[in-house]
DNA sequence: TATGAGATCAACT
DNA sequence: GTTGATCTCATAC
């Protein structure tokens, strides 16, 4: 079977709840390393949660500016996370990445992480940047160019939803989506 | 299993 | 000065 579709652009020019769920089940790989999108959650800029919420400035900059690109941004000071910008130019809504399973670059993703467990590899959006090596020089590249590769799911999966994660503001919104019954998410669903 | 501290940066009050 | 789209490690049950 042929290697599944390269994902164009034209994909992140949707509602952001419409990418979210088809997300799931995507590969997603940074200068070859990476594996399967498990666990996302949209934000849309109408959302008190999104970093967009408040307005354009310097650090959310690229959320305001076209579709299928990476926004990443420093959480907590610490850790890197990773977004994908979603529908029209000025939207500023995106698609957090939040868990990968795991599949191509084991060794080159255990030897950034430390951590010999490959179900914590990817578990989080901090976790799943220090595998890839995404840091701010990412931000604001393309995502259908290198380093970035994105194809399209190829089989039929079934798609979890539910609450966010780690909120304070809007957490009652079921926006966080998932590969269901998947071991590689940062937390299980509640069925 | 669960809770708490610490790391440390940008936005906001 | 406080807070947050987090994670790890330590200590307590």
């Amino acid at each position: 079977m042929a290697r599944p579709a390269l994902i164009h652009r034209d994909f992140f020019a949707r509602s952001v709840h419409r990418v979210a769920p088809d997300l799931i089940g995507a590969t997603l790989l940074v200068n070859g390393v990476g594996g399967l999108i498990v666990e996302v959650e949209a934000y849309h800029h109408t959302d008190p949660a999104a970093h967009s919420y408040g307005g354009r400035t310097e650090r959310n900059a690229v959320m305001f500016g076209p579709p299928g690109r990476a926004y990443v941004y420093r959480s907590y000071g610490v850790h890197w996370c990773l977004n994908f910008v979603c529908e029209g130019e000025g939207s500023a809504s995106a698609v957090l990445i939040r868990a990968l399973e795991p599949t191509e670059g084991l060794a080159a993703m255990r030897r950034r992480r430390g951590v010999k467990n490959e179900r914590l590899l990817c578990a989080g959006p901090g976790r799943l940047c220090e595998a890839l090596g995404i840091a701010r020089r990412h931000n604001g590249l393309a995502l259908d160019k290198p380093p970035f590769e994105l194809r399209a799911r190829t089989e039929k999966i079934a798609v979890a939803i539910g609450p966010r994660i780690g909120l304070t503001r809007a957490i009652e919104l079921p926006w966080r989506y998932g590969l269901k019954g998947s071991r590689f998410l940062s937390r299980p669903f509640r069925a």
